[in-house]
DNA sequence: GTATAATATGAATACGTATTAATTAAAAGA
DNA sequence: TCTTTTAATTAATACGTATTCATATTATAC
């Protein structure tokens, strides 16, 4: 009793066809809404699709048309918050002209490797990469066989790829400018990993400090995380003459910089020093920590994403390059 | 000018086994780990396929093999941080064989027909809904064309599916004679959602104080949100003789409670009023809100998953049923 | 009504791999 | 050495759809 292959075989559009009188061909034709069949025909064909529970098989639908309406999105944090809601609206989106999404997470270098050969045996549409660690290799790999690239918060240059960021430096800019205006006088700075991002946040912030007549600012970098802007906060503060105002590369840092200027060294906040963190997450707004922050426009950053593969869908030729986004501030009590 | 198709197909196996001085079969073996294929044959591909860089469309070979190595998650909150845990892990997990994950977002009872289409037009190898709006019909579609399913945190009876479960109903308990043995007198519920695992939560909570001679529980349900968390904390506070104990069917609820507690009620916590929270997700154990909680053993609910999925890889034939794993409380300093 | 154009359908084939059945090569037995 | 067995390889075909090209049908013009 050898039975390798299911007893339930899925309906084929062949015995769609057979039910409805017509041949294969017209059954294809009307699940891809080819205009050329007609309507009488296509509610025959239909009818007895339903009929059957035909489902088109989007594997050999695949093979033969070339396109897998699979869209791979490579995160490198999904724990992060802000990524969260991005990989969740981009779903959305891109399920809204058909796209699927197959996830990867690239935790380290090593994943690189397996991503890019999913990303090719899969035969993926695009790829949406929303990591700050390197993936020059993955994006080289893909380009090489033509499977479109978007870049999310992260720049390359000289690569043919769309790059959609918030625009890092001006806000960096923005809340040295708020510090200043607010007349707040020593600064701190707490990065996250050396990435674009973070890099960018502390040159905006640096350079306008600096521009503004101030040189002198403590920067600690790690990660983002929380334990990490934890224990920079406390080692700011071992310091002498510790700052009043200090800008997180992101909400978690921020968290744990609050906490530590609460918990640890027991100051008040913003009396004694002021806290700004980055990307506006929920939990930012809720009051026990009610953190300033600065809001990425998510909404319209991934709308950008998700309409370049539309275009592409549409076989026109979307601009590649650099999109750059404004963030706004939101004001709350840690200033 | 029309060039429908791409240049850049991608290399195939029969120029492999070209390439190689070998049959396309021979090819295919190799890229299958059939044994059958001797050391050295195997050698000459493997430097023929990595010379024109090869790599098998996994599409076509879905099709002919009838196995996609996609696993569809579904998830209904992306946003809540314990199931954002369970797709990263499980993530990570189904790799080590070689499934990918295709995400789905169950934002309400509309996108059950897409996703059963998706889910079956892609013939995936297997379904984990980690929803607890009501699959059924997603289920039973499922089932109908044999795609092996499991439920995290769901049960359905008369169903042949696996479900993967935390024992809700003993956490429940355990709150219960936690705050009783703690001499707590008056209690009270802030549900989420009317699903199984909040109604589970409340039942056991409710039995136990119960069987411990405690009949009056003020209870409140709604969604689990940090701002219907907090709205429900204050509106049980307004009655008269409020309680000293709350158990929130979430963390996020709780935090809300606790922000109603702290910001709107000038309460003290735990002295005036003790709260526990649901999943421990990380926030939960940073200081500012530093809440006791029920902690889900995650990892070894995800890898029960993963080993079903294994095990069907196999060709073997996992148990299907309940599974359901035990709780372990967190106390920190909301109790 | 016929001739012509436009439209709708069908037959045949491609897509790239896995797999069965058939064949050849190697190993073992005498 | 020559069978007999076993292992390795190939040829041929299936998987289910999309699509090109040819054909049949319908609509339009006269």
């Amino acid at each position: 009793m050898s039975r390798k292959r299911s007893k339930t075989k899925g309906i084929t559009s062949i015995e769609v066809a057979k039910k409805a009188g017509v041949s294969q061909a017209t059954v294809s034709r009307v699940f891809t809404n080819d205009p050329s069949v007609r309507e009488k025909t296509k509610e025959k064909v239909m009818e007895a699709a339903e009929v059957l529970g035909y489902k088109p098989n989007q594997l050999a639908s695949s093979l033969s048309s070339n396109k897998s309406n699979i869209i791979a999105v490579v995160l490198s944090d999904v724990t992060n918050r802000f990524y969260t809601k991005v990989f969740a609206y981009l779903t959305q989106c891109l399920q809204q002209f058909n796209k699927q999404v197959l996830f990867f997470q690239m935790r380290s270098e090593q994943d690189i490797s397996y991503i890019i050969n999913r990303v090719m045996e899969y035969r993926v549409d695009g790829l949406v990469i929303a990591s700050p660690a390197l993936p020059n290799e993955i994006a080289e790999e893909c380009l090489k066989v033509n499977i479109p690239i978007v870049l999310f918060n992260r720049k390359v240059k000289d690569l043919d790829v769309l790059s959609v960021c918030s625009d890092s430096v001006e806000a960096g800019r923005m809340i040295a400018n708020y510090f200043l205006d607010h007349h707040y006088t020593r600064f701190g700075f707490i990065g996250g990993r050396t990435t674009t991002t973070s890099g960018e946040r502390k040159k905006g912030y640096l350079d306008r400090l600096a521009e503004r007549g101030v040189t002198e600012c403590i920067v600690e970098e790690g990660d983002y995380l929380y334990d990490v802007g934890r224990a920079h906060m406390n080692r700011i503060f071992q310091r002498e003459n510790p700052p009043n105002a200090v800008f997180c590369a992101n909400d978690i840092i921020a968290m744990g910089a609050v906490d530590a200027a609460r918990f640890d060294l027991k100051l008040q906040i913003p009396k004694d020093v002021a806290i700004i963190g980055f990307d506006d997450i929920d939990i930012s707004g809720w009051e026990s920590y009610a953190i300033t922050t600065i809001r990425q426009p998510m909404k319209e950053m991934v709308e950008e994403v998700s309409n370049y593969f539309y275009e592409l869908e549409q076989n026109n030729t979307p601009q590649k390059g650099l999109r750059l986004f404004p963030c706004e501030m939101v004001e709350r009590k840690t200033t």
